[in-house]
DNA sequence: GTCTATACTGAGATAGAC
DNA sequence: GTCTATCTCAGTATAGAC
């Protein structure tokens, strides 16, 4: 058994979202996860504080990507064309990680307990990029609502690429932004 | 003591957000809240699922309040004008209930975990108005997006509100929307 | 790695309202 | 008598302290 912390994390994060679809998050234990990852239950809690974090390890990574992308859009946008582009590099790492994205996106959707968990990321999400919006230059209320309603559009086809994976993410952003700027006007 | 069940889930909640405040969410165990309500700690489960719902016992009131809003919306009025109406008629309440909903605000703020109870809650609201939104005829798409982008208007306005209460909420919610359009146009 | 506090659950008994 | 709120007792699992 390979004593690589990095590796014991990924066996608990397998072994978690194995048991949550087999018999449901409320019915696994946290020995269950540490015993099918092959490390103690101790060993679990030192890598996750607890039994909801385990599914959600790449959302500091996700962070980055996004506000980076903040940063890097030309000068000039607007704070929704600035939005439209984040979102869309976004959309390609969720389309790239499909295998792993669609079972995750499935135990979330049926167990309340995580989908809090997942709508405390997306809020700190939203606050991490609405803040590398004000280091644009964009003042505080316009960053908040461009965020959040960005989001609300960025959700919306994110859940239009689950039900129809034959169009690309981009498409589907494209079309909740066109959407969106329908019902405004 | 009294038996009715009202009255102690009533003492119960206000127990509750008071130990919440004096010494912390976390540090304020279940035996204490029961203990001060005059109730056993089996009788504090009986009344709330967990230690967070208690905290939360007027949303479905408000989730009615909102849904028949919609309802009772004069025919023709396009979607974001409908969410308009019902987001007044909510920060009405919201306005109402200061001495009781400030308080509660804060606590909420300074709790990660009733910070994630509350955004769930709020999902669960926006579902039921995009629903609403549907039996009237709108279609899901556009009652699913304009509810998000709609309930990204109203909690800018309600945090606006509670930094500057001299305006009322319906003048901060114009100012919201007004900014949003702004932003798309 | 060990120990412990506490959130939460289940089943059965009791007490008051009707 | 039924029904419902509460209490008592006995546990399990998570998470944190040591």
């Amino acid at each position: 058994m390979p004593r690589s912390g990095e590796d014991a994390r990924r066996r608990l994060q397998q072994a978690a979202l194995e048991l949550y679809r087999e018999r449901g998050f409320d019915r696994t234990t946290t020995a269950e996860i540490a015993a099918r990852a092959g490390v103690t239950e101790r060993t679990f809690f030192r890598h996750f504080p607890d039994k909801r974090e385990v599914l959600f390890d790449g959302e500091s990574a996700l962070r980055e990507v996004m506000t980076e992308a903040v940063a890097e859009a030309p000068e000039g946008l607007a704070p929704l064309d600035i939005l439209r582009r984040v979102f869309a590099t976004a959309g390609q790492r969720i389309e790239q990680n499909r295998s792993f994205t669609e079972p995750r996106f499935e135990v979330i959707a049926a167990t309340p307990a995580l989908r809090e968990r997942d709508l405390a990321k997306h809020a700190s999400l939203v606050e991490a990029v609405a803040q590398a919006l004000r280091q644009r230059g964009v003042d505080a209320r316009s960053a908040d609502l461009a965020t959040r309603a960005g989001w609300a559009v960025f959700d919306r086809a994110a859940r239009d690429w689950i039900d129809d994976p034959g169009q690309s993410m981009s498409v589907h952003l494209d079309r909740a932004f066109e959407d969106l700027r329908g019902l405004i006007a």
